[in-house]
DNA sequence: CGCAATGTGGAGCGTACTCTCTATTTCATG
DNA sequence: CATGAAATAGAGAGTACGCTCCACATTGCG
């Protein structure tokens, strides 16, 4: 007996991923987000109390989507070379296919206001921090690595080093070339072996 | 025959990094400039005729200072693989000792409105970038890099690898552990190998 | 000392943004 | 059809920021 919704979250957060990729993190107003979508300023905060809440919503609803492809790309073989491969070469090839969600994921958690979320995302994002450190390192001790010094390497290798790539091109404003992929996998078993 | 300055531009960019680099470029304006430096509004005018060009000029100093040292550490060396490693290791270096200017780096130029700087600011952010992009295609030509994606690997092992090291602990807050310089020195190596 | 030249300092205008508040709309149900 | 729960819509209060303006201060020089 009531009024059903005639906006969601979804439809908001895709606008204003959008609007982070085109113009930055410091453009997603809830102004800016209105006027692009069409929905008057008060329905959005029907949906989220408050811009933080927005911002920790667009920044974790990206970086859950790429985790989920990743953790499949890591865990896709048994061997921790042609895993770490996998992994790197997925990195490209979701950014290929998501690249705004890719410039979200290149400016960063801080740029979205991180420091001043409520608790509850923060924890969200830190259990996925989490998950993505322990599934790397689990991955570095398949491998025989144990020293700290390898550990980072191994990091660089399946996680900094393909968002490096990516960034590379994304800021420039120009598409990932083709041979992206093979770029990051090259490098990313050059710096495992 | 007029009143001598009391305030420069230094005194002021000075400021403008250390806000930058605690609290994102977002967070560098001009009311926080003149609250942080005790400089009134006014006289931030005086100095930087809006606040983009304060932006831009902050930016192109950081960057500038960056690249004397990388530049010489880029020619080192005769031989291109150790020119490669003392540059790998100077941007971690640099960092450590400019952690504030680093984090200043890390955000890039659209962060400080690159994209609405007046066209003379523009254009040496332009100047530096090729120079940049020249001295890194000669050292993979001495290297005996041709195809595109030998250079690309290259360009990656001395700029965006050992940036990456930096990144990944500037991001979290921590102050870079002892042997990032060897990582980042190791990891270019391997990839130039 | 008076003058010209240059720099200062802070009040304030216009704008944009966040968030609130409330009248209004919409729909399932009795 | 009347009712009430849930959602909408948009005006507007409060705040911060970019930038302007101009009365005033500080110097070297005649």
């Amino acid at each position: 007996m009531a009024r059903p919704p005639r906006y969601d979250e979804t439809q908001l957060l895709d606008t204003a991923v959008r609007i982070a990729a085109d113009a930055g993190p410091a453009a997603v107003t809830m102004s800016a987000i209105a006027r692009a979508s069409g929905v008057p300023n008060g329905s959005i905060y029907h949906r989220f109390p408050q811009r933080l809440a927005l911002l920790a919503e667009l920044w974790l609803r990206t970086v859950e989507h790429f985790q989920t492809g990743y953790f499949a790309a890591l865990q896709s073989d048994g061997d921790p070379l042609r895993a770490g491969a996998a992994a790197a070469r997925h990195v490209v090839a979701w950014s290929r296919q998501n690249p705004r969600e890719a410039a979200v994921l290149l400016h960063g958690p801080q740029s979205f206001g991180r420091d001043e979320w409520p608790e509850e995302y923060a924890r969200r994002a830190d259990d996925g921090n989490k998950r993505v450190l322990e599934a790397v390192a689990e991955l570095a001790e398949r491998g025989g690595a144990t020293a700290e010094l390898e550990v980072d390497r191994v990091m660089l290798a399946v996680i900094e080093l393909p968002l490096a790539v990516v960034r590379r091109y994304l800021r420039a404003g120009r598409p990932l070339p083709p041979h992206a992929e093979e770029l990051a996998e090259r490098c990313a078993v050059d710096l495992l072996a």
